[in-house]
DNA sequence: GCTTGCTCAGGCTA
DNA sequence: CTAGCCTGAGCAAG
């Protein structure tokens, strides 16, 4: 097997990172009870028992059973794989509603929060990967419903339909409230959340609601209530610190919380002094019987929709409480939170370490830095290259292609091809040319997100009238974050943002010469290892799925792509996302773009995001060959 | 069980 | 750009 630096032709850097396949769990990994708790006897298997979604308030549903059902994807559009049928496939009129009016929903009161609590001390490697992405999947459901009830609420408005308070964030967990798919509710988990990593980022507080970090979507203090502990006691489990409190002090690993009380209505200043009742009282008791605490921290950004992330930074342990003065004069219990040593770095302060980044120069960086754009200017940012393990600058010795290289008789035949655009003077709208090769629908919402992942999308191109600031040119507008390829042990080469990412935005283009099915078989047989873009596992109908709130839901099969036989080669020329690692699990994935041609044999292969990626996570993508290649690695 | 009060949201507007 | 207004929904407690 070939390093990822020694190989003569493939040079690329996906190899190392294997991760078995998630299983089904087996229920006996150790848990500790708590204080006086009783013993665990269900097993860990109940924290995986999320129902389908048969149960619900028909309230929320038939308002958006009707919604939506105008909105996604259905079975209606069918065409021949022929690529010219594709372009004459019309908007469809009425497509056929994925939810019927008469679907049952079963009524069934939503499951109480528990209060057996429990602390999961260590888990298996497999164990790890499914709770994962069991986090996985209903954060992409959240995030899928939030986009959707946006975008139908959006199209709303162009109606003239007026609403009240949007908050697709609420509706969205409430959708989510009603098929009983919030995590980790049945019991009251002390201590790390299985599946939840330290720097996790999140935009909204009905996420952290969602995933059982934090059960509060408004209180900064989550606690075990006196009433359902067995102590009679409040235990308190977690705390959101968005410094919404004057005297909140927050230095990192050492934490000046103030407790909660002595205000009036949403106003922020304070009125009355505060009591030690509640969740102050359930920190005081976390204190005394030295419970971990969970701790989220709000901070403000420049991107992302609502100029606010959650990071999650890790555990720690209140060590002292007092009544203090406060700056208003007023009574305020304080709390001083120490971390637990020995866990992830915390996710804030690689936000700020993200930060240093980006306003240093290339000389004023610790070591590693070799190169402070390997793309030579030829990407939208510079793309750095970090390696401080050694001495290899393998990515600096190939030929930086930022867009795929078509073969010249293949371009020739766009050229011919009879494409033509959109005559849209300012924004696109629904009646498009460009919407109605797309179904109908524009992929991506107006600040740019994919609101769900397509077979193909056309976006607005050369031949369209439209600005190129039309949201309709999504993927083509170049990268827009600070990317580094980087050097590590784990995974030879790696790919990492000094931004955060969001959710459905778009990271970059892979990037190659284009070789077409025959050049592919010739050099194939040659043994050249080639990018095949037809291998790439159909991650995109992950990004948008929502079936567990709508089991009617159809995965897009609209616009049609064909069976794609072309390959990239990658040996000579290349850009940065060949150097994305492999997961099972992955952050990123593979969605086929048309834009500059309409030949949808050779599309472009765009790279999008599909969770909220912390400033330098090492991103990953599925390539699906690679179940077989790492098996042969393992079996060495 | 139901109701009420509490809450470090988030969206919109002036 | 920010203050302020307003609706919001889960939770604990009564």
């Amino acid at each position: 097997m070939a390093s990822p630096s020694s190989s003569s032709h493939l040079n690329f850097a996906f190899v190392p990172k294997i991760e078995p396949k998630a299983e089904p769990l087996e229920l006996d990994f150790p848990i500790s009870p708590i204080g006086r708790m009783p013993n665990l006897t269900h097993g860990i298997s109940e924290l995986t028992s999320l129902s389908p979604a048969t149960d619900g308030e028909e309230k929320l549903f038939t308002e958006y059973h009707r919604l939506i059902s105008t909105l996604l994807p259905t079975s209606g559009a069918t065409g021949s794989s022929d690529s010219t049928a594709v372009l004459a496939v019309p908007i469809p009129d009425s497509p056929a509603p994925i939810l019927t009016a008469g679907m049952s929903v079963n009524k069934r009161r939503r499951r109480d929060r528990s209060s057996e609590m429990v602390r999961i001390c260590s888990l298996r490697e497999k164990d790890r990967i499914h709770f994962r992405n069991l986090i996985r999947r209903a954060r992409i459901t959240f995030e899928s419903l939030r986009l959707l009830i946006k975008q139908v609420e959006a199209r709303e408005k162009d109606f003239g339909i007026p609403r009240k308070s949007s908050r697709p964030d609420l509706k969205a967990a409430a959708l989510m409230t009603n098929c009983d798919l919030w995590l980790n509710r049945h019991k009251r988990i002390i201590g790390s959340i299985p599946g939840i990593c330290v720097g996790d980022i999140y935009f909204f507080r009905a996420e952290l609601c969602v995933i059982g970090l934090h059960g509060h979507i408004q209180g900064g203090i989550d606690y075990v209530s006196a009433s359902r502990s067995s102590t009679g006691e409040p235990i308190a489990t977690s705390i959101v610190a968005s410094g919404g409190y004057e005297d909140d002090e927050d230095g990192g690993d050492v934490l000046i919380y103030s407790g909660h009380g002595g205000r009036e209505g949403n106003l922020r200043k304070m009125c009355v002094s505060q009591k030690l009742e509640r969740g102050n009282l359930a920190l005081e008791r976390s204190m005394r019987y030295g419970i971990e605490i969970r701790v989220v921290r709000g901070m403000k950004i420049d991107r992302g929709p609502n100029g606010k992330v959650y990071v999650y930074d890790g555990l720690y342990k209140v060590v002292d409480c007092w009544m203090d003065g406060g700056k208003s004069g007023l009574g305020v219990y304080k709390y001083k939170l120490l971390r637990i040593e020995g866990q992830e770095e915390m996710g804030s302060s690689m936000f700020k370490q993200a930060a240093t980044l980006q306003v240093s120069s290339l000389s004023a960086r610790k070591g590693g830095y070799f190169c402070s754009d390997i793309s030579m200017g030829r990407e939208s940012l510079p793309v750095s290259l970090y390696n401080d393990l050694d001495d290899d600058k393998d990515p600096l010795h190939f030929q930086y292609l930022a867009h795929p290289l078509y073969p010249p008789d293949i371009q020739s035949q766009f050229h011919g091809d009879g494409r033509r655009g959109c005559e849209c003077v300012t924004d696109c709208s629904s009646e498009c040319y460009c919407a109605a090769l797309n179904g109908g629908e524009f992929a991506y919402d107006a600040g740019g997100v994919l609101v769900r992942g397509k077979p193909l999308i056309y976006e607005c191109g050369t031949a369209c009238m439209c600005p190129p600031s039309c949201p309709n040119r999504e993927s083509q507008k170049g990268i827009r974050r600070r990317l580094e390829v980087f050097r590590s042990n784990e995974i030879g080469w790696g790919v990492r943002s000094w931004d955060l990412v969001q959710a459905g935005t778009f990271v970059c283009e892979y990037s190659g010469i284009v070789l077409t099915k025959e050049q592919t078989e010739l050099l194939s047989f040659a043994g050249e290892n080639l990018v095949h873009p037809s291998r790439f596992p159909a991650r995109w109908a992950e990004w948008g799925d929502v079936s567990d709130v709508f089991p009617n839901y159809m995965t897009p099969r609209y616009p049609l792509s064909p069976e794609l036989s072309f390959s990239l080669d990658v040996s000579r020329a290349r850009n940065l996302a060949c150097y994305l690692s492999h997961s099972c699990s992955p952050n990123v994935f593979m969605q086929f773009v048309l834009y500059d041609h309409h030949n949808p044999s050779f599309p472009h292969l765009m790279i999008f995001a599909m969770e909220n990626i912390p400033p330098l996570r090492e991103l990953s993508i599925d390539y699906g060959v690679m179940d077989e290649w790492a098996q042969k690695l393992i079996a060495m």
